[in-house]
DNA sequence: GCCCAGGTGGGTA
DNA sequence: TACCCACATGGG
């Protein structure tokens, strides 16, 4: 298993290139943009941050003082902004309530428990909670997501309802337990998923790592006796 | 108009 | 535990 895990990494990093996710921004903007991102679009995302940037709210303090309905109103092209606002608000909250405001505080314990401590708070599941502690605070874990989850059942590394910490189990069972290779790794797959394995339509024929996926054949047959749109459209 | 996007929490059986 | 549902905008 774990030369195909290199592999795949191999095969990615060739295709794509170094990702460097969420490198330079701060550790509190990747924290609200894990939280707005769930189940949204990143361009979505990334106009609610500048929302938020432009009215000086990317700021622990700043963003405890500010209202509810304020955020909400700011973070409105991310969807779902009434609960996000609440989610960011009580993450705030929490916080200041157990770390006096400081990301530093939070990030010194290990990772167990940081992440324990993260899935306590509302509106922190496991994917926003191991995205925190990888992105944000720079501890080695890997993060699932629906890419990753339908990325690894096309490739049969895993089944269809694998669970989340089967998932995870998968991948930090196989690969050196490395903050930086975790960090590319997982950006890389969300790059195969926009592009290539997607949900429907996926596109196969182009896909870096069709010569070891299972399911490449029959998904371009699919598509091509359905629509045209398999392999003989996308190879042009 | 329809499907989908870097999930999570709450309710019901 | 296992489903089902609400939450919502914007792009293809």
């Amino acid at each position: 298993m774990e030369l195909r895990l290199n592999e795949i990494y191999a095969r990615l990093v060739a295709h794509f290139g170094p990702q460097h996710w969420w490198p330079g921004d701060g550790a509190f903007e990747v924290i609200v943009g894990a939280i707005l991102t769930q189940n949204t679009a990143w361009t979505n995302v990334e106009k609610a941050m500048g929302n938020l940037k432009r009215a000086g709210l990317l700021d622990p303090a700043r963003l405890h003082r500010a209202r509810e309905t304020r955020i909400a109103r700011l973070i409105r092209p991310s969807g779902y902004f009434n609960l996000k606002a609440k989610k960011l608000k009580t993450f705030v909250r929490f916080l200041f309530d157990e770390h006096h405001g400081k990301l530093a505080h939070l990030f010194k314990r290990d990772t167990a428990s940081l992440r324990a401590e993260l899935l306590a708070v509302y509106g922190i599941g496991p994917e926003t909670a191991d995205s925190i502690i990888l992105y944000a605070a720079n501890q080695p874990i890997f993060v699932i997501d629906a890419y990753t989850r339908r990325i690894a059942a096309r490739l049969g590394l895993s089944r269809e309802d694998a669970t989340y910490d089967e998932l995870q189990r998968l991948f930090t069972a196989n690969l050196p337990r490395d903050t930086q290779l975790f960090n590319e790794y997982h950006a890389l797959l969300v790059m195969l998923g926009k592009h290539y394995c997607r949900k429907s339509a996926p596109r196969c024929g182009e896909c870096p790592l069709r010569e070891m996926c299972p399911s490449a054949r029959p998904m371009i047959d699919r598509n091509s006796s359905r629509k045209g749109r398999g392999i003989s459209a996308s190879l042009r």
